[in-house]
DNA sequence: GTCTATAAACCGATAGAC
DNA sequence: GTCTATCGGTTTATAGAC
């Protein structure tokens, strides 16, 4: 009775696994905004009727496309830290910063889904909360490393005090025995955050064509500014 | 006969702009991906064909759209530069970063059609080049009067060269007798530029939600640091 | 769970009269 | 330049048979 049960599952499972592949092939073609239940049906050789048993709306299988695509560009960067370790913190933000924009560019599409313009018309649920914070947890994980090794210095131009810029969850979270750094920390962890974000758009949104021949080096240079911006400096290599 | 033209000109100018003006309304209502001619001729009551006199296609009312939101945009950004003046670079640098968060803030939607997702299966013309360019020389500008004003340092991190990353016209640019500033500073401008933006986005297109409280603050900082970036220093006060 | 059939819309674009 | 009418598609979602 378990096995037919764990049968039964995983056929859904997987023809819900095929649902999801063919409405991101569609997400490339037509954008999400158009994205279409009955053009994925039709694609796949389905009555569209029938994947509403599968995904109750459109707006249902847009969810599970958004936490899919959160997840595995959170996988990404958590991936990039854990190969990376703690022990050069520096090396570590850089590793997780280019896994993001590897994903990025490898995934355009998913990207532009979750972060370029809001889709008219669609709330995200609550669900999508947890795997959309993946990356700046990532982020504040490599911060926390380099302050347990003494890496992390005090910046230069002066810092907005945590209580008043970031929200109360955030500041609970990184006020936690969990963490040691200061939580000055964390409002500039954010601008760069966002700051990060806005260079990987820019590319994955054609923003740099016909203005940035090599962004390899671009980004190499700016998110070394990213982490010297978090007071996170470079090793001084005793010379 | 001149007169006449000019009279039947300036109400297809006014059509075309009451046509212009319903379509913002429905980019704010279902996306650009989803804008309707038919849907715009509906609410202006008229029929639809009549549209295709001012638009020949859907892309070619698009086209206008993004022209325009580059333009209000850049004008902003412009203004801002004019009304700062060259006199305190720091200050002015600031004043065109807030100038085109708040254009943003006050117009998402069209600011999600320019920078936001690309729109499927939509080229952008030429003509747009030039509008999407003003915001960029604008902040070009402000480096090129702080460089002449003495305000431009040296940067701390090592520069990227301006050959090897930055395309051949925008090279020509800044090495044109117009720019005295060092072309060095057109990479690390560039970088700033995406940040800049990627600061904008993140606040418009809900990724703050739930993360930051008080943008205004967090956004000062971020300027501030991005100022520190491209080496424009605070003005030392003598005291 | 998958199918057919259907309701009740919607779309871009064009032809041709006035 | 605006209209009506039309072509040839499209959509979400449901009802009901199997």
């Amino acid at each position: 009775m378990g096995v037919i049960h764990g049968a039964r599952q995983k056929a859904r499972a997987e023809v819900a696994g095929a649902i999801k592949d063919q409405a991101r092939r569609q997400l490339a073609a037509e954008g999400a905004a158009r994205l279409s239940l009955r053009a994925v049906a039709r694609e796949l050789g389905m009555a569209s009727s029938a994947l509403y048993r599968y995904f109750p709306s459109r707006d249902d299988l847009l969810t599970a496309l958004i936490i899919d695509a959160y997840n595995a560009l959170g996988t990404a960067a958590e991936r990039a830290f854990e190969r990376a370790g703690t022990e050069d913190p520096r090396r570590a933000w850089g590793d997780v910063c280019r896994a993001v924009r590897r994903w990025a560019l490898a995934h355009p599409h998913e990207y532009a889904l979750v972060y370029g313009s809001p889709v008219p018309g669609y709330a995200a649920p609550q669900d999508t909360v947890e795997p959309a914070s993946r990356v700046a947890l990532t982020l504040l994980a490599v911060a926390e490393a380099a302050h347990v090794a003494g890496a992390l210095a005090a910046p230069e131009v002066p810092a907005a005090s945590c209580g008043t810029v970031v929200a109360e969850d955030v500041q609970r979270l990184v006020r936690s025995p969990r963490y040691t750094l200061p939580p000055e920390v964390a409002p500039r962890l954010a601008a760069v955050w966002a700051q990060l974000f806005g260079l990987i758009s820019f590319e994955v949104f054609g923003q740099y064509n016909r203005v940035i021949d090599d962004r390899d080096v671009l980004f190499e240079n700016a998110v070394n500014e990213l982490a010297h911006q978090i007071g996170l400096r470079p090793a001084v290599t005793d010379a």
